[in-house]
RNA sequence: GCCAGCGUAGCUCAGAGGUAGAGCAGCGGUUUCGUAAACCGCUGGUCGAUGGUUCGAAUCCAUUCGCUGGCUCCA
């Protein structure tokens, strides 16, 4: 075991480690099951997998004996041994592995390299560590499904997750990290802190707001709607259900159609759920002539969409079946395309900072196989998006051909307080729906001439964001957002007057606040208010009462003792103007 | 949609062929208390649904709905 001394870099390759960890599994495994099949076994992002064909399905109570096998060869200290070989022994070598045959026939070299330790031999470009006494702390967490080559038409085999790490410690902080995770994870505390629910009964994928959880998504779109009339914005409503042939035009129900609803009859017409807010704002735009001295035209809307989701895929708020996007659109000449673009990244950027993420990957993604429009529309958006970007100071990385069909796209990954990516703000070229829309302006010479439009969304979608905010925050919300801003704590009966009139005079000032009146114990009412999260605790008893004070508790336990009511106020309504993050 | 696991009271969970249980929550009392759970009592479930096996099913089987972890796909 080598580990690391302090200021040298650890002298084991991780992913190396992570890999022969992999390798190690596949020979347990075998060692179970002689006949297994093997697909293949990559190190991944803290671990590593491996896909198996098994004569039979793998249970829980299967990992330890794994992780038993894989032990005995880690303890063997078996060295790595690399070997090139020509196809045809590859071939011969594998002749019962058909995957590994697959694999072969594909790769472009006329030699392939092997590893083996002791008896298992895996074909495998390596690295690996030199021997299987390198391969540190580690352990199988999980068994799943995966298409043979990630193809839905191809065997389902069965793949083993694993988990490895350089010493136990940093395995150990690995857990540690995980049960955190699940510690905050928005579908527990939503359910604990009575913010949403998703209900059988209705459906899966259809999310009920509760009052807590609507009030934290009023102040959010409060803030939004105010941001965006601020930037030129204007705010509009269009119907959630519209004509097919409306999604015929556009081309969503060509290439949209597995995430559309079946149409609905209306009087012998088909009408459809809308599944995107675009055409709303473009039917809008052509209610009349446009002329180039009013572009660009920013439409924004709070829009409800309905997607069709595959059963499996449904998780919590991150993904669902309708959902509310901060959607707008900007319809603009060429010229005007971007500055437009390093408005949207700005008000990105300053919107993200509201709440609390200062951390982007920023992915830049350029024209797919199957595309739409003109070469030179392509390059000329594109470069705009690359240069906006740029003119933003943003560092971003190119993600090849992964836009959509109708045009290059930004998409801004952010990272929450525990480091895990969100898709956050998106936006989106379009050259194809003012085509097949025929939205138009007309410009300095009195012709008609095709707007650019931008698509863009800058929180992705409410419910998501409100995934995502709940876990970056384990669902103790910042005093702005926080649905409950203060809990009025009486001490006793005879305070509960006064205790009432602080309410009044905190609701009075804009503050969501309430008494907890009931025929209890001041620890537990205390107690209550911090299972809720509730920023601030006021204590009111006999000493409060008589100086017009209140006991300040803050969420973290702290104390800052009696404080006047009204700088109590002004503090709160400081921290809800500035949308302070920590009190 | 696919693979696997799981659905028992509002919540968290025990029970694994022989009369449905606990804690918390809720309700009714008593207690009026100084910074994270006062005390006593009570209510509450066709065990996800449907069908089957059995003298008897929460328990075994089938189908179905939902959830969880993945795969594929995405705001």
């Amino acid at each position: 075991m080598v580990s690391a001394t302090p200021g040298n870099k650890p002298k084991i390759d991780l992913e190396a480690m992570r890999h022969s960890a992999a390798h190690v599994m596949a020979q347990a495994v075998q060692g179970l099951f002689p006949e297994a099949g093997l697909g293949i076994g990559p190190a991944i992002e803290n671990g590593f997998y491996y896909d198996f064909e098994l004569p039979r399905t793998l249970t829980p109570e299967d990992l330890p004996k794994i992780e038993t096998g894989m032990r005995d060869i880690v303890a063997s200290n078996t060295p790595f041994q690399r070997e090139e070989v020509d196809k045809a022994s590859a071939r011969q070598l594998f002749s019962s592995q058909p995957y590994k045959l697959e694999l072969i026939d594909e790769l472009p070299d006329a030699k392939v390299s092997v590893y083996r330790q002791g008896s298992f031999a895996d074909l495998c470009r390596g690295p690996h560590v030199a021997s299987t006494a390198e391969i540190g702390a580690f352990k199988l967490t999980s068994i799943a499904g995966a298409y043979w080559r990630g193809d839905e038409h191809r065997p389902m085999l069965q793949r083993i997750y694993g988990v490895a790490f350089e010493t136990q410690e940093a395995l150990d902080s690995h857990l540690a990290k995980v049960a955190e995770a699940a510690r905050r994870d928005h579908r527990k505390l939503g359910k604990e802190l009575e913010l949403f629910s998703l209900q059988e009964e209705a459906g899966p994928g259809l999310v009920f707001w509760h009052p807590k959880g609507a009030t934290v998504r009023r102040v959010i779109e409060d803030f939004w709607k105010a941001e965006h009339i601020k930037r030129g914005y204007e705010m509009v409503y269009t119907p959630h259900v519209a004509r097919l042939d409306l999604w015929k035009t556009s081309g969503h129900w060509d290439f949209y159609r597995e995430n559309l609803y079946s149409p609905m009859d209306v009087e012998g017409q088909e009408y459809i759920l809308k599944p995107m807010n675009c055409l709303g704002h473009i039917l809008i735009f052509k209610t009349r002539k446009r002329s180039y001295r009013e572009l660009p035209w920013r439409a924004a809307e709070m829009g409800t969409v309905y997607r069709y989701e595959r059963s499996g895929v449904m998780h919590g708020l991150a993904r669902v079946r309708g959902f509310t996007q901060d959607d707008a659109h900007i319809f603009c000449r060429s010229d005007q395309l971007q500055p437009e673009l390093v408005g949207v990244l700005e008000l990105a950027r300053f919107m993200l900072t509201a709440f609390g993420f200062e951390e982007y990957d920023i992915k830049l993604s350029t024209r797919p196989d199957k595309y739409t429009g003109s070469l030179e529309m392509w390059d000329k958006s594109t470069e705009a998006l690359r240069q906006a970007l740029v003119q933003s100071k943003l560092p971003y990385e190119i993600d090849e051909g992964e836009g959509v069909f109708y045009g290059p796209k930004i998409d801004i990954k952010l990272k929450d307080a525990l480091g895990r990516d969100w898709q956050g703000p998106t936006i989106q070229v379009d050259f194809n729906l003012p085509q097949r829309f025929g939205v138009v302006y007309v410009n300095e010479q009195g012709q008609d001439e095709q707007v650019v439009m931008v698509h863009r969304a800058v929180l992705g979608s409410m419910e998501r964001f409100m995934a995502c905010l709940v876990e970056h925050y384990g669902g103790a919300f910042p005093v702005w957002l926080a649905p409950q801003q203060a809990a009025i704590i009486p001490i006793a009966d005879r305070h509960l007057d006064y205790a009432h009139q602080v309410e009044a005079r905190l609701r009075e000032a804009g503050l969501r606040a309430a008494v907890d009146a009931r025929a209890e114990r001041m620890n537990e009412k205390i107690r209550v208010a911090q299972v809720e999260k509730i920023p601030f605790m006021l204590v009111v008893g006999d000493r409060e009462q008589a100086s017009a004070t209140v006991s300040v508790r803050r969420l973290s336990g702290e104390q800052s003792g009696s404080q006047s009511l009204a700088d109590f106020i002004a503090m709160v309504q400081e921290a809800v103007r500035t949308r302070k993050l920590m009190i």
